[in-house]
DNA sequence: TAAGGCACTTAGCAATTACCCT
DNA sequence: AGGGTAATTGCTAAGTGCCTTA
């Protein structure tokens, strides 16, 4: 299907973690036979794709040149080697109307909902959600579907289950904000059994209606947040010395400089940004006397507290069983009174109801912000959002709540603004709620339409590569990178309050370089940048030539430090995409091209004759694609040689005895051979199992291995809990019959409850 | 139309827990 | 039992994208 040449392509990313980032360029090329099953593809993609070149367009490509040279002298003259600069250069092209009818989303606001997954598509296989055999959608087909809409099928809904639903929306829309009534609802009909009052035995919100008006909720009400721990002060036999002389500290400075202390033997803070943000805060938090003092932070002696909190956590780990047991019996008490939440008649689960103790911020890679003291946030800093009739959360005795609301349009319980960034943060449910579990089928939902017309868009961002307009040109490679490669949008950031990581629409000039010829390629793009988490992505891929000349084009006269797409921003880039879709933006790409990914590798891989660990370590490999292709790294896990060379021991093991068993069988089938009797028969027989167990365990390690060292540097996680759709891997071990445990562990079955309960063996995304 | 605010998703690593072996 | 490793969970930073405001 469409997209499938295209795969291989994902497979040649590799990349390094940032830190050691720029030196360790050659590590990458020991990765590179991971992607040799791609090769073939690769070529056959070549091959296509200069097929398709056309010479023509040259001269159009050198007119735009010369124009945009002239504009570039007038616009501002100098070499500003500032891409500050260059957002100023857009605009002054014609504004060429895209003709794409785009029908309007009914609801301006943006908040239009409907019934089940947003924009289901009456397709006959999205509906494939029932627990019943027969296919009962639950949806009502959008009427605002453009292109890739193909004849709506609409089914009937189950009479009963609508009537029920319906009633019960009727019940709950007339008076709103209704008290949470104490009967829960639970399925009435089904299964026939009265809802256990505590534990509503799994509530499947997927079969219900969505509200349509932009609300999130109808009811909320919960018990607000955990606060931290207030500060214990320092044993006095703990000492601190500044300059050799020892210093009580004041309550507030010591909490700070203990803060620095636990972190002591972190290479951050070795840092100097580190050392001097976290000085000038700590000055801030001490006493007059104090800061005089205290003036140079390479004079402190902060030992005897690192000593002190490395001996308390020792201890922790010494504690009686009785001891352990009682802490996790508060924290369990703890989480049964603030973990959950009651929204519209169920309880939920809360993402994470404690509050952010205060401490040393640490940004990641080169952030110019990391040693800066994180405060800590008091109940007067809390904004609550509840339920105006339900039990409002109520503030720890002495304090009050900066603000209590009741918002109905947003989904957070709790929000305070953090004093780094000056962002908020939120209090959200868990991933298993029907809230954020709804948003998530959705966006799959989105991906899924974006695939009927993904063909039609690669047709058109191709035909961009030879408009006059500079514009479109570097927005239709913008988004050749995003399909094929996968990169993320790239938002603009505030220079100098971040780490400098870019996207695509902010990737530099400096980020790429273009090679005509290298050994057997051509048009060859070097990829080196920092994106998010300052993660460094690492490629060198072949793109077709005509985006190949364009990059030559925007490359000209541009320093290392100005953007590569000058007149490009996400904002310009997502407003094309959703006239082009409704509701797409270049996030939509990344998922769907994931998703595509795992399908298409599980099917590729995956063959019928593999034992289970087989059909397991094809499964890790389709997902290691998307990962790869995503560029979700880790670094290797400090143990990892050593868990490598464990495995190794084992295997050798299992050799030696397995080529001991096998002598043993052959001796008893000599046996039997000189005997003929019945008992050495059995004897051979026996023997025989044991060496086919022992085999298959052999295999089964080696299997561990190869899984594991492929694994080394790729986070399968981060690709499997966003960015695959859960529909597949739940086709895909109902089609192999292997139990979702395999796949899923308990948390993520949690939050794929719906998936897991829907898709069918042939679900296809 | 740029800048900033806000809400929500995505991300890697640290801490904790589960599990296995001796 | 306990010690070490692997798997899971928790934490919170860092993105995306939409909306509002100046």
């Amino acid at each position: 299907m469409s997209g499938d040449h295209r795969n291989p392509d994902y497979q040649v990313n590799s990349g390094s973690k940032t830190n050691d980032s720029h030196k360790h360029k050659d590590k990458h090329k020991d990765k590179e036979h991971r992607h040799k099953d791609h090769k073939k593809d690769k070529e056959r993609e070549k091959t296509k794709h200069s097929n398709s070149e056309h010479r023509e367009g040259r001269d159009s490509e050198k007119k735009l040149r010369d124009k945009e040279k002239e504009k570039q002298k007038h616009s501002n003259g100098s070499s500003d080697k500032h891409r500050e600069k260059q957002k100023e250069k857009r605009r002054d092209e014609k504004v060429k109307p895209i003709h794409i009818d785009k029908p309007k989303r009914e609801n301006e606001n943006g908040y239009a909902r409907e019934k089940s997954p947003p924009p289901i598509k009456s397709e006959p296989e999205d509906n494939g959600f029932d627990p019943s055999p027969k296919q009962k959608p639950t949806k009502r087909e959008r009427d605002d579907e453009e292109f890739d809409c193909k004849p709506k099928k609409v089914k009937k809904e189950d009479e009963k289950k609508a009537k029920k639903r319906r009633q019960d929306y009727d019940d709950e829309e007339e008076e709103e904000d209704i008290k949470p009534k104490k009967k829960t609802k639970v399925k009435k009909g089904m299964e026939g059994k009265k809802p256990k009052k505590e534990e509503e035995e799994k509530w499947k919100w997927w079969e219900e209606e969505r509200a349509t008006d932009g609300s999130k909720w109808r009811f909320l009400e919960h018990k607000g947040p955990v606060f931290a721990l207030p500060y214990e002060p320092l044993p006095l036999h703990v000492r601190f010395f500044c300059d050799g002389k020892q210093i009580k500290l004041s309550p507030p400075a010591e909490e700070v400089a203990t803060f620095f202390a636990k972190m002591l033997d972190h290479e951050y803070t070795t840092k100097d940004i580190f050392r001097k943000n976290f000085f000038k805060d700590w000055r801030k938090e001490m006493t007059p006397e104090e800061k005089s003092k205290i003036t140079d932070l390479n004079k402190c002696n902060f030992n005897e507290m690192s000593e002190h909190f490395k001996a308390q956590s020792e201890a922790r780990k010494q504690m009686s069983k009785d001891e352990k047991l009682k802490i996790k019996e508060e924290n369990e008490r703890i989480l049964q009174e603030y973990g959950f939440c009651l929204m519209d008649n169920h309880k939920e689960r809360i993402g994470n109801f404690r509050i952010e103790p205060p401490g040393l911020f640490r940004g990641r890679g080169d952030h110019p912000k990391m040693g800066m003291l994180k405060r800590r946030i008091r109940p007067e800093d809390i904004i609550i959002n509840c339920s105006k009739d339900s039990k409002h959360p109520k503030p720890p005795a002495g304090t009050r709540w900066k603000e209590l609301r009741h918002d109905n349009k947003v989904t957070w319980l709790v929000s305070w603004t953090e004093n780094i960034q000056g962002s908020i943060k939120y209090i959200m449910l868990n991933p298993s709620s029907r809230i954020k579990g709804e948003k998530d089928w959705q966006k799959y939902e989105t991906a899924r339409r974006l695939k009927k017309c993904v063909e039609r868009l690669r047709t058109q961002y191709r035909d961009d590569w030879k408009s006059k307009e500079m514009r479109i040109r570097q927005r239709a490679v913008a988004l050749y990178f995003i399909d094929k490669l996968a990169l993320r949008a790239g938002n603009e950031k505030e220079e100098g309050e971040t780490a400098d990581t870019v996207g695509c629409c902010s990737l530099r000039v400096e980020h790429i370089n273009l090679y005509p010829k290298m050994d057997d390629q051509e048009y060859v793009v070097e990829f080196d940048f920092l994106g998010k988490d300052s993660i460094r992505y690492y490629n060198k891929i072949p793109v077709e030539k005509r985006a190949f000349k364009n990059l030559q084009l925007f490359l000209e006269n541009k320093q290392p430090e100005d953007d590569l797409f000058d007149r490009l921003n996400t904002s310009i880039l997502n407003k094309h995409l959703q006239e082009l879709m409704d509701g797409l933006t270049a996030k939509v790409f990344r998922t769907y091209n994931a998703s595509i990914t795992l399908q298409q590798q599980l099917k590729a891989l995956t063959s019928p004759d593999d034992n289970l660990p087989g059909k397991i370590l094809s499964y890790n490999r389709a997902n290691r694609a998307v990962a790869v292709l995503c560029n979700h790294q880790r670094a290797p896990p400090k143990t990892f040689e050593k868990s490598m060379q464990n495995l190794q021991t084992k295997i050798d093991d299992k050799q030696k005895q397995l080529a001991t068993s096998r002598k043993q069988l052959k001796t008893s089938k000599a046996d039997h051979k000189a005997s003929h009797d019945e008992k050495s028969k059995k004897a051979v027989e026996t023997k025989r199992k044991t060496v086919q167990r022992i085999e298959e365990q052999l295999m089964n390690l080696q299997m561990q291995a190869t899984d594991r060292e492929e694994n080394k540097q790729i986070a399968l996680g981060t690709s499997k809990l966003n960015y695959l759709d859960p529909r597949i891997s739940v086709a895909w071990c109902k089609k192999w019959e292997i139990s979702i445990e395999k796949v899923y562990n308990k948390t993520q079955r949690e939050k794929f409850a719906w998936a897991i309960d829907m898709a069918e063996d042939d679900f296809e995304f």
